[in-house]
DNA sequence: ACCAACTACTTGGTATTGTCAAGTACTAAA
DNA sequence: TTTAGTACTTGACAATACCAAGTAGTTGGT
């Protein structure tokens, strides 16, 4: 897969999945790349970042299968700026589109 | 606009730009700015990227309201790249869709 | 008790690509 | 002759993803 289209993405997933409930970096690791392929290596730094502009807060709970999970939740600040960061995408992606589309037909 | 939504698509935006018909540099930045906003600075180093990469062949023009234009070709090489990125980001886009979709029913 | 496999997080170096700012230079019109 | 518009180049920088390696806890098999 094209590495450069996840540019600013990967942020945006991140951001929609810790909407749904809050989540831990492992798992998170495996629900984004159900979407598109991501390593370790990218999500932490990313959990990292958000949490460091207050869109994330973070709580400790153990677990039975391994160390402590860092639980990731979603701030009133990262809701916003997850809707923000959807509607640019979405307009984003249909500007591609209609781009793409229109060259077709000439 | 969210810079990092751009890496990669600008490529195809341009490549797709050149296919229609063979076009120059400051020709590029005008046209590319249609659909995302982008200056010259961005522009000019890809056209160099692309033509080392041999996605593209160049020649000289006169022009009677400035400097000479380098026009930029599509290669045999450069087509079947942009027809490759196009899928990728086609499958891409629709991917990230769907996800942010599913989100929103649950 | 030991080792492998899985879970979980961290870190450091690197690559890619876009931005900004400044500079060069040509043409045409005021 | 100055200004605006056209046209291209360059260098320093920023943001973000990838890769590789390392640390550590838990569970299950031998």
């Amino acid at each position: 897969m094209n590495a450069q289209f996840k540019k600013g993405v990967l942020e945006l997933i991140v951001l929609e999945s810790v909407r749904q409930k809050d989540m831990y970096g492992y798992e998170l690791v495996e629900e984004v790349s159900k979407v598109v392929d991501v390593n370790e290596g990218t999500i932490y730094p990313l959990l990292k970042r958000l949490t460091n502009e207050r869109y994330f807060e973070t709580y400790l709970r153990e677990s039975t299968e391994g160390p402590p999970r860092k639980y990731y939740h979603l701030t009133v600040a990262g809701i916003l700026y997850r809707d923000q960061l959807e509607a640019e995408w979405t307009e984003f992606s249909e500007r591609v589109g209609h781009f793409l589309q229109e060259q077709k037909t000439q």
